[in-house]
DNA sequence: CTCTTGACGCCGG
DNA sequence: TCCGGCGCCAAGA
C-alpha cells in the first residue's frame, strides 16, 4: 500500500452518500501527482475493501466503466443518487460532490 | 530494457 | 450523438 493509494482511498471514503466524484476529481483532491488513470489503478487493487464506497467514483461523463455498469448503478440507485434521464448514467451536474475547500459537504446547486 | 495492459479523458469526424 | 484514435502513465511479464 503506497502513499498514493492511502491518499486516494482517504478521499473516496469522504464522499458523502448520495454524492459522487469523477476519477479526475479524486486525483486532484488526493494532492499528489495523481492522474485519473492512477485512481483507477488504486481502486482496482484496493476497491474491494468494505469501508471503501468505490461506486461513488465515476468517469468524467457520469457513466461507470462498462464491466461494472450493473453493480455500480445498483449501489447508486439504492442510496438515492440523482441519475440522468437515461438512467444509464449519473446526473453529474446534480450529484457531483463540491468537495474543494468546503469541508464535509456542499450543495449541488453551487455548480449552477 | 521493451512491450502490453487498463476502474481515464479529450478531440475530431 | 456515437465512435475511434491518441495521449497519458504506472505495473507486470
Amino acid at each position: 500500500m503506497d502513499d498514493l493509494a492511502v491518499k486516494v482511498l482517504a478521499v473516496v471514503r469522504r464522499i458523502p452518500s448520495g454524492r459522487v466524484l469523477t476519477y479526475g476529481d479524486v486525483a486532484a483532491l488526493a494532492e499528489a501527482d495523481a492522474t485519473a488513470r492512477d485512481v483507477g489503478q488504486v481502486l482496482l487493487r484496493h476497491g474491494d475493501a468494505d469501508d471503501i464506497p468505490w461506486w461513488r467514483v465515476l468517469r468524467a461523463d457520469g457513466t461507470p466503466p462498462p464491466h461494472l455498469l450493473d453493480r455500480q448503478l445498483a449501489h447508486l440507485r439504492s442510496e438515492g443518487t440523482p441519475l440522468a434521464p437515461s438512467g444509464a448514467a449519473v446526473d453529474l451536474h446534480a450529484a457531483r460532490w463540491a468537495a474543494s475547500g468546503l469541508g464535509q459537504d456542499a450543495q449541488p446547486s453551487l455548480f449552477d
